[in-house]
DNA sequence: TGCTCATACCTAGAGAACCTAAGCATAGGA
DNA sequence: TCCTATGCTTAGGTTCTCTAGGTATGAGCA
């Protein structure tokens, strides 16, 4: 009864984050956190297994790189990827205005 | 990927149902799924065990009625239910935000 | 009478997803 | 040298929802 739950919508955040091109783990953890105002400071715990679950689902493709000496791997939205995104949109859209009706009515 | 996820969600629903008066279960799952247009159709093993674990935490008190013949039990929102929905409603608000400016952004 | 459907509740176990916690590795600054 | 930031990985625990089964009453219909 405590903490946020993103619990089931974290798919399309990440696949939002990777719209505007591609990234690697850290960096869309990074995003994440700057595009909710430091609502969303997700550990890698959580996002990197999700990113795995992504290209598993093939809605991700990704590629090594060596930067500065240190690896990466760099995820970059699929076409599959884009069409869930905005399949998720909708989702998210139709679930969030009937929370929104539920948690606004004072139907009294 | 498919279906709608309440998960983490369900306590203020259920809550800001109760917030209108007292109700048995069956018919929470009904303003539920009234409410919501349709969206939130929930099966009663997902709510039976919610109201439960409410009424275990403090924030719903419950009584058994007998109405033409067949039992309920009808839960009524305890004091502690009504501070928590207002913390959860924040929460809310917070949560939807957040994932709104995300999935909204084209930070192009 | 027997059947089905709506009402009404309960719970065990499965499945999914996030988090904790630990580990490994490099670069750079104190 | 040590610490911090960067960067990735995964095993296991926790929590929540859902499936699927069970129980029971009342009403309508054949």
């Amino acid at each position: 009864m405590s903490t946020e739950q993103i619990k089931g919508h974290l798919d399309p955040l990440v696949l939002a984050v990777l719209e505007d091109g591609p990234r690697h783990g850290y960096a869309i953890i990074e995003q994440l956190r700057l595009r909710s105002g430091d609502v969303f400071d997700l550990p890698e715990g959580t996002v990197y297994p999700a990113l795995h679950r992504l290209e598993r689902l093939g809605l991700l493709t990704s590629v090594r790189e060596v930067v500065g000496g240190r690896e990466r791997r760099v995820y970059r939205l699929a076409r599959r990827g884009r069409t869930a995104l905005a399949a998720r949109r909708r989702e998210w859209t139709r679930f969030s205005s009937a929370v929104n009706a539920i948690l606004a009515a004072s139907s009294a």
